[in-house]
DNA sequence: CTTGCTCTAAATCTTTAGATCTAGTACTTA
DNA sequence: TAAGTACTAGATCTAAAGATTTAGAGCAAG
C-alpha cells in the first residue's frame, strides 16, 4: 500500500460489545504492520463520538449488539459523510442482514466464524477502496436482493389483470398524467388543446374506470400502481 | 451434482450474435460431461422461442448485441417464470450493466475475457442454485448499487432543511395524512372531531407552508418527500 | 352498413375546495 | 404579564370540481 511509504498506518476502530472479542480482534490486527487499532467501543454512542473525533480509515462494526442495532449504527455513521469505511461483522449470515448492511453503505461483511486471514484480507481490500464480500455471503445478498426487486415489481405492476389503469384509453392516460402533476381542468384543457368540458368528461370516465370519486384518489391510485414510472419509461 | 446420477446433463442454451464466439463456447461446454449445449441463438427473438420450447436449465446470454439489448432480453425471459437460470456474458465490466443484469434476475455475470475455467465454474455454481459473481465484478456492482441507494435517499429525504414538511405542526400533519388518503374536508372533520371550517383553516396553512395551491399538489409533495413512509414508521 | 368505441363538447346543476378575515382559548416562554 | 404559537371556528365569498345527460364526428370491425 502506498500509505506505508509514509509510515502512516491504516487506522481502525473496533466496535463490539463483547470485550474479549474486541480485544482478540485488536491483537490480531496489531500484528499487521499496515494497521493499527486506535480505539475500541463497547456501544454505539461511544463508537460514534470516537469516530467523529478520530475519523478512522476503517470501522469494524459488530452487527448483533443488544442495545442499538448495528444496522442503524452504520446508517448513522454514513450520515456523517466521512471517508471512514465500514466493515460489518456478525455471527450470522442471514440474507436480510447482509442486504441491509450493504444497502446503507457497508464496504464489507465478514462472519466471526471465518478465519482470521479473511479479516486481514477484508481490511486490505476495503482500505484500497474495494468491496469485500466472500462469495457465500455474496450469494446470500443476491438471494435477498433479487427477491426484493421481484416483490417491488409485482407490487407496482399489480398483475396487470387487476390494474384498472389498463382500461384507460390513450387520451385518458394523458389526462390522468396531467392530473398527477397537480394541474387544474383549465390547465389540462390548455395543454391538450381541448375544451374544459371535454377534460371533465375524460376525468369522469377515468373516475368510473378507476372506481374513485375525485382527482386526489385517482392520483393516489395511479401512483400506487406505478403509473408515473410507466409514463417516465415511455418518455425516456 | 445429483442430476448426474440420472445421467441427465444440465442443458444450456447459448445466445450470442457472434457465431464464432457462440461456437467456441459450445465446444468448450460440450467438453464437460455434466453439460450439453442444446441450442444456439443469434438473436433475442429466436432465443426466447427456443427457451420457451426447451426450457433449458441455464441460458448464457450475451449482453452487447446490436438489435435488442440483452438486458431487456433477460427481463423478458424472467417474465416467463421458468426455472431457467440466466448467466450474463459481456465484454465490458461496466458497473451499471452488471447492476441492471443482476437486478432483473441474472444468476451470474462473467466477462468474455475471463478464462474458460471461469465459465465452467459459473455453470457449476449457478446450476446448484447459487449466484456466481467474480469479486471484481462484485465490487463493481456494489459501487453502482450503493450510489443508487444513496441518490434515492437524498431524493426522498431532501436534506431535511429543504423539506417543507418539517414546518408543519402535529395537527397539520394529521390533516395532511388524511388528505393523502383522498378524504374530503367533511371526512377529515369527522375523523378528527373538529369542524369543517377548522379543517379548511389547517389545510390553508398547509398550503402556505408547502407553497402549493391545492390538495392534489400537497399530496404529491408529501408523497415525494417521503411523508407517507414517515407516517408508517411512526405507527409501526 | 350498422354497431361500437373514442374523442370531442355543450348545458345544467350541486357540491367541494379554497381565499380571506376575524377571533376566542390555551399553553409556553421571555 | 405580555408576546408568541397552536388549535379552534365562525362568516363570506369565488372558483373549481364533479355528476349527469345529450350528441356529433371519425374510425374500425363485423
Amino acid at each position: 500500500m502506498r500509505r506505508a511509504d509514509f509510515k502512516r498506518k491504516t487506522r481502525v476502530i473496533v466496535v463490539d460489545d463483547n470485550y474479549d472479542h474486541a480485544s482478540g480482534i485488536r491483537e490480531l490486527i496489531n500484528l499487521e504492520q499496515d494497521y493499527e487499532v486506535i480505539a475500541n467501543a463497547g456501544n454505539v454512542d461511544v463508537a460514534i463520538s470516537l469516530i467523529k473525533k478520530y475519523q478512522p480509515d476503517i470501522v469494524l462494526m459488530d452487527i448483533n449488539m443488544p442495545e442499538t442495532d448495528g444496522i442503524t449504527a452504520i446508517s448513522e455513521i454514513e450520515k456523517l459523510g466521512l471517508k471512514t469505511r465500514i466493515i460489518a461483522l456478525t455471527g450470522y449470515d442471514e440474507a436480510d442482514l447482509i442486504y441491509r448492511a450493504m444497502k446503507i453503505g457497508a464496504k464489507g461483511y465478514i462472519l466471526k466464524t471465518m478465519a482470521s486471514a479473511q479479516l486481514i484480507r477484508a481490511l486490505d481490500e476495503v482500505s484500497m477502496g474495494k468491496i469485500y464480500l466472500p462469495s457465500v455471503l455474496c450469494s446470500k445478498f443476491f438471494e435477498y436482493f433479487q427477491a426484493a426487486e421481484k416483490n417491488e415489481k409485482a407490487y407496482n405492476a399489480a398483475d396487470d389483470e387487476e390494474n384498472l389503469l389498463n382500461y384507460l384509453t390513450n387520451r385518458e392516460e394523458e389526462v390522468l398524467g396531467l392530473l398527477t402533476e397537480g394541474i387544474t381542468y383549465k390547465g389540462v384543457a390548455q395543454q391538450l388543446f381541448i375544451s374544459e368540458t371535454t377534460v371533465k368528461t375524460h376525468v369522469n370516465n377515468i373516475f368510473q374506470k378507476l372506481q374513485v370519486n375525485d382527482r386526489t384518489q385517482a392520483v393516489l391510485y395511479a401512483i400506487n400502481k406505478g403509473f408515473s414510472s410507466r409514463k417516465k419509461a415511455k418518455i425516456a
